[in-house]
Parts: structure tokens; sequence; C-alpha cells
DNA sequence: AACTGATGCAACCGCTTTTCT
DNA sequence: TAGAAAAGCGGTTGCATCAGT
């Protein structure tokens, strides 16, 4: 078994940090910022490993943390980011500026979960916990069993999870949920929000690369109890910031042309943007939603068909969004941005994103 | 007041991924 | 391109504190 290098060093203090060492840490990376970690500890007249240095910056010291108690919107958000990212902590605290990993983490262990079963709901699935299961006795034991094991199998879907942009955006590029009992609507819903709200901020935190750095008190315009609420509607949509220039979506509970709606990217005039789709198309490409459904339940045909399922689909994502330069999600043969150009890239891509939905939205 | 169990938090451990040489 | 080192991540553990008896 391989260990880290600096764990051999017996001579290394472990356990609580003193304040002096603390603020050792502190003014060393105050004043020559940390560069490489393993050695931070020796410049620093430090016993301890570099890895325990860092873990203690990013927990502790770093100047950008926000001490004190989660809001009731910040447990909203991480309720609702862990009911699609799972128990990915550094990309949830990715979206909640201010907070580690390690206290999102501690915060769901210790808090959240028990909240989610006093509402009846899966703290792994975040489905709704049917009545029968509820009264059981030895109730916890079960729950902790069922979580290690979906937690076991979540994390083996993870881990053929790629690149960290997909993740963020699995949640909002693409997203379907027939009957939502109550996580799984969440992405829908925040785009809904979104694209309904006149503050273009309202999307920031989809932006991993945007870097802005946001409070969730003032730039989460929406409510969260809305958020919560279940929908049956399916959606297709494509988040918009830094990223994404493109925010059109559409709602099949209705045909109505007024329903598709296109929110302007910064700074392009209407005729710029503007995405020309039928009422045909739209359900042309809502069937191939189906179809993606299909493959949810599927996992299997869909492994076998994927490559050719993705190069059926792309066509329609490039009319969705002509020419785009949309880095991530979007394919496009004129884009060197494009993460994936080629078929092959498309369905591995598909693929693995599949899994992770199926994984985030099981319960469909 | 002393004990005990529950709880929350900080830190560690082992593994994977990324970067460097 | 391969191997090593560093960084990052998530699960787990240990300890301090608190509440109940």
């Amino acid at each position: 078994m391989r260990r880290h290098s600096c764990c051999y060093n017996q001579k290394l203090r472990k356990g609580l940090w003193s304040p002096e060492e603390d603020e050792k840490l502190l003014m060393h990376i105050t004043k020559y910022g940390h560069g490489c970690w393993s050695s931070v500890p020796k410049q620093a007249g430090l016993q301890r490993c570099g890895k325990s240095c860092r873990l203690r910056w990013i927990n502790y010291l770093r100047p950008d943390l926000k001490r004190g108690t989660f809001s009731q919107e910040e447990e909203n958000l991480i309720i609702e980011l862990h009911g699609v990212l799972g128990n990915r902590w550094s990309q949830i605290a990715a979206q909640l500026p201010g907070r580690t990993d390690n206290e999102i983490k501690n915060l769901w262990n210790s808090c959240l979960k028990k909240k989610l079963r006093q509402r009846g709901i899966d703290p792994v699935t975040h489905k709704k916990i049917p009545e029968a299961e509820k009264g059981s006795g030895g109730e916890d034991n079960d729950n902790r069993n069922q979580e290690k094991t979906a937690e076991a199998s979540s994390n083996e879907l993870n881990k053929s999870d790629d690149a960290t942009p997909y993740v963020q955006n699995r949640a909002s590029s693409m997203s379907c949920h027939h009957h939502s009992d109550f996580m799984g609507g969440f992405p829908i819903q925040m785009i809904n929000h979104a694209s309904s709200s006149s503050d273009s901020n309202s999307v920031n935190w989809y932006s991993h690369s945007s870097g802005r750095s946001f409070d969730i008190n003032t730039d989460f315009p929406f409510n969260t109890t809305s958020i919560l609420t279940p929908t049956t509607a399916t959606n297709l949509f494509l988040p918009t910031d830094s990223s994404f220039l493109y925010k059109p979506s559409f709602s099949s509970s209705s045909n109505s042309p007024e329903n598709i709606s296109n929110t302007a990217p910064y700074g392009l005039k209407e005729e710029q943007y503007q995405i020309h789709m039928s009422i045909e198309e739209l359900e042309e490409l809502s069937s191939k939603w189906d179809e993606y459904y299909y493959y949810l339940h599927n996992p299997v045909s869909m492994l076998a068909s994927s490559e050719s399922f993705c190069n059926e689909i792309k066509p329609d994502i490039h009319h969705l969004v002509p020419d785009t330069p949309g880095p991530i999600m979007l394919p496009h043969h004129n884009n060197n941005n494009t993460k994936f150009q080629e078929p092959s890239q498309m369905a591995s891509f598909f693929s693995k994103d599949i899994q992770k939905l199926t994984a985030a939205f099981g319960h469909i």
C-alpha cells in the first residue's frame, strides 16, 4: 500500500493545530504563497507534513472562509446539489463560496441527512421513503446499511466520471423529471427560475469557470421553496454564464411557441442569438429525450448503441445552438474549444453522463 | 458532581487524479 | 511515454463539548 512520502517521517506532528502553528503557516502563506505544499512546512518552520498544512489552510486559515452556521438557503442548496452530484463534496463546496468540502460533508453527515429522514426523504436517493419502511424498527441501522450500499454503488459510477465541468453541467444541461418527488426537480427549477429572472447573475452558480464569488444570500435570488416544488414538465435547456452563452429552454408540457424562451447572451443583438425551432423540431428533440430516457433504464442497450445515439442527437444540439462557442456541452465542428469533436468521444461522454444521470435520477 | 452517550468538528488516511520530469 | 511526486478527494476517526441521567 502506497503512502504519502511525508507520512513516513515520524518526527512530524499530528493532531490539532496550535495557535502558534496556525500563525506560522498563515504568515508564511500570506507572505510567500503556498507554492509546493510539500516544501511549505520546512519553509514555515513547521513539524507538519505538507498535506496537513494544505488541509489546515484550506479548511481553516484561508481568509475567504465564511465561518459560522449555515444559513437555511445554504442548507437547501446543499441538499439540492447533493441530489444531483451525490457525495462530490468539493463540487458542492464550489457552489458555496466560503465553505469547505469538509465543512459541508460534516454538515451533511451530522445534520442534513437527519433532516431529510425526518421529512421522509431518503438522503441517498432523495426519494420519498415508503411509509412501510418509515415505521419499521431499527430504521436507522437499516438506513445506514442501505446508504453504504447505495453510496458505494454511486461511487462506482462516480469513478467513471471525467472532467469536472461536465459535472457542473450535468445538473443544468439536460435533465428530465417525469415524476419528481423532491430533488429530481432541482435542475429544471433552477433553470426555470433563472431564465425567468431579469438578473443574469442568478445562474452564476452553474459556472465553475466564471470564478466569480457570490454571496449566497444575495446572489441567489429565487426562493428555495419553489426550487423544491415538484414538476412534471419535461424540460431541455442549455445553461448560460461565461461558459454558456445561450439559455434556451422549453417545456414540453405546452406546445405553445411563447413557451419557448430565449435569453439573450450578453452583448448580443436578438437576431444574433435567436433560435429558430418549429414545434415539430421541438417534438423531435423531445422524442430524442425519450430515447435517452429509455437508455437510462436500459443501460446495457445504451452502451451497445450509445455511439449511434450520440451521433443522432448531435445534430439536434447543433440545431439548438448554432455557432455557439460554448466550450463544454455543445459539440461543434468549427469550434476549437469544443470538448468532444469525434463521435466516439461523444459516445464516451454520453455513456458516462447517462451513468451519472441514472445515479442522480434513478427514481425517475 | 460524576458518569455516559450523542453530537459536531477538525484532522487523518488511503486512494485517485493530475502534473512534472 | 512512463514513472514519480504532488495535489485533490471522500471516507473515517478521534476528541472536545454538551445534554441527560
